[in-house]
DNA sequence: TTGAAAGCGCTAACAA
DNA sequence: TTGTTAGCGCTTTCAA
């Protein structure tokens, strides 16, 4: 009773539960510290009369356990680091939040960072998130650089590659392959019967692999070409506006098919053709890539190349989860997959 | 030389670096194991000499830091706990990406959570949040369950509630106030001559607020609000597409302006308007939220209200570090402020 | 079912 | 400039 006062006391006070520890709350309870650190990991383990004690002593003093110290003793650290290319990328976002959510489901918090689209930036997040100690590491794309992987290596905890695919990776990877993207554009731009054809692209080296597939297929199969716009940074609608207008006022585009590294730029695409009175898809037809949730609704809705963003999130946890319980070893190489998903812009 | 064979058989081996410490490091260097953190910590107590060795040693055998014992020693964390309502939205994103900017420019890494719209979420990720011992907690919006804010202000740390203002933070706060939001969306829609209006919103708290102010305001000053359609959850360009049909078929809109949520509702009714071959701003004027990247980009212009998102993200930040380095302790409010872009929507 | 003892790998005094 | 000594608050054996 006079513990309790005490204790209520100093929680009024000036630094409070921070302070209270295992062995604070195991003294009120009138059990030792391991005993309260039972109760809390698997209170099966004790009996139930002391479990009652012990919660009553932890919800006196506001208890909080310190992970820190749990992760320090027990060597898991229940986080795990992920690091993508951009936040504001809600391609990235929608499978990040899938990803997480099932991670958080299994008890793991995510350390999240943005890495951009250069590797060497990478490294350097790469060698701060594992100063502390994730369960598992996310990493976005295959390219990262020679010291990034022997680190990675070195830390010897899962690790996933997520977005493309690759015959060496560092230990699991999801994702599909995006020179087949490219290809799968180009098959149906030729089939849908476009005979000329433009590319706008981010600056991104996945985008731009797409892109390269697409335009040598698209040439080998007869097409033509017509030009090809990039931006060095992220796609927007701005970029999809300027990206138009450069095709038709620098590269002579006048009709045919315009292929998009993402719906963010096909929007973009879009928006100038109704300001310059071109119809769309008749003469000028836009092929996204993503499926993001607006595709489907905008006017015209657009044909894009639909990835199963939730599908990859899952996927890459659940390889992780794989791993961190089961314990299985073997590298693992997961192709999610892509759909063509014809609307009416294309 | 034997020595650092040996480390490099290791790191070859089985399980390597995560087993070097600085123990291992300093033994290599000939220097003892605080030598070695004091190299890291703070090069010029260390002579060159031995800083160079230490190097070396760190370079054989690879040699990363463990944060996790640093946090547990110092009670420092160097690590900010951050809850945002949706990783997917671009607006929550943008501002984070502000934030984490700078604190990372400050050593401090990010634990990041989605906490949905719901206080009882929130409540259940700020206690596992507060068991890593973050240095700071960035916590979305003003609105708190009870139990949140005693464990919060138990925690001793600071604490920064982002787009909103209140009378009561919790620590600190920085955003603006929505219900003047509300308020210059009414007076310019008055001011610009329209006589009708109409609300289209998503579910979050503060899209409410925004939008009960509007009404109010405009109502008052002798507008006709024809109607109000709001949903359950996050705004998209589907719900606003879906948000002008139902305002036309199910409210008898005909003409006048219409106050959005957010500049990605707008898109969906400027998309909705566009089919129905409503003249913009003629027939139907569009009134935006957020000033997104995209908003100037549509056609026609989005109106809209600008919020700086960087600023909110750097105000936050800089209002942490400030607590964190300097110290001060006084409670501390920011108004961000906001502004009336007028573009061609309306 | 419970407890005692020994660390986890660092940082923080205090000495030398 | 460097080292010694104590912890930080837990988990992990090992005993009782």
């Amino acid at each position: 009773m006079n513990k309790s006062l005490n204790l209520r006391t100093r929680t009024a006070g000036g630094r409070p539960s921070g302070r209270v520890t295992m062995a604070t709350v195991g003294r009120l309870a009138g059990v030792s510290q391991v005993t309260v650190s039972r109760a809390l990991s698997d209170p099966s383990k004790v009996s139930p009369a002391t479990m009652q004690r012990i919660q009553d002593a932890i919800d006196i003093t506001g208890f909080v356990p310190n992970a820190v110290a749990g992760a320090l003793a027990s060597r898991r650290s229940k986080l795990i680091s992920a690091l993508v290319p951009s936040l504001t990328s809600s391609v990235y976002a929608s499978m990040m939040q899938s990803f997480s959510d099932l991670m958080r489901d299994n008890g793991y918090e995510l350390l999240l960072s943005e890495c951009g689209f250069q590797a060497e930036t990478e490294e350097k997040l790469i060698a701060a998130h594992l100063s502390r100690r994730p369960d598992a590491f996310y990493l976005t794309g295959i390219h990262h650089t020679a010291r990034a992987r022997q680190m990675l290596i070195g830390a010897d905890i899962p690790v996933v590659e997520v977005w493309d695919l690759t015959d060496a990776p560092i230990d699991i990877c999801v994702g599909f392959h995006h020179r087949e993207v490219g290809w799968a554009m180009a098959d149906f731009a030729l089939e849908a019967g476009y005979k000329y054809a433009g590319t706008v692209s981010a600056g991104d080296e996945r985008a731009l692999r797409r892109r390269d597939s697409f335009v040598d297929r698209y040439s080998a199969r007869g097409g033509t070409c017509v030009g090809n716009v990039s931006f060095s940074d992220s796609a927007s609608v701005a970029h999809g506006r300027a990206g138009l207008a450069r095709l038709i006022d620098e590269h002579g585009f006048t009709s045919g098919l315009i292929a998009c590294s993402s719906d963010l730029m096909a929007q973009g695409i879009l928006i100038e053709a109704q300001k310059r009175k071109l119809s769309v898809p008749d003469q000028i037809a836009v092929l996204g890539f993503g499926d993001q949730d607006f595709a489907a609704y905008l006017e015209p809705a657009l044909t894009t190349i639909r990835v199963d963003r939730p599908a990859l999130g899952t996927s890459a946890a659940q390889a992780i989860l794989k791993r961190l319980h089961g314990g299985s070893r073997e590298q693992s190489r997961v192709d999610i997959g892509f759909q063509l998903i014809r609307r009416e812009s294309a």
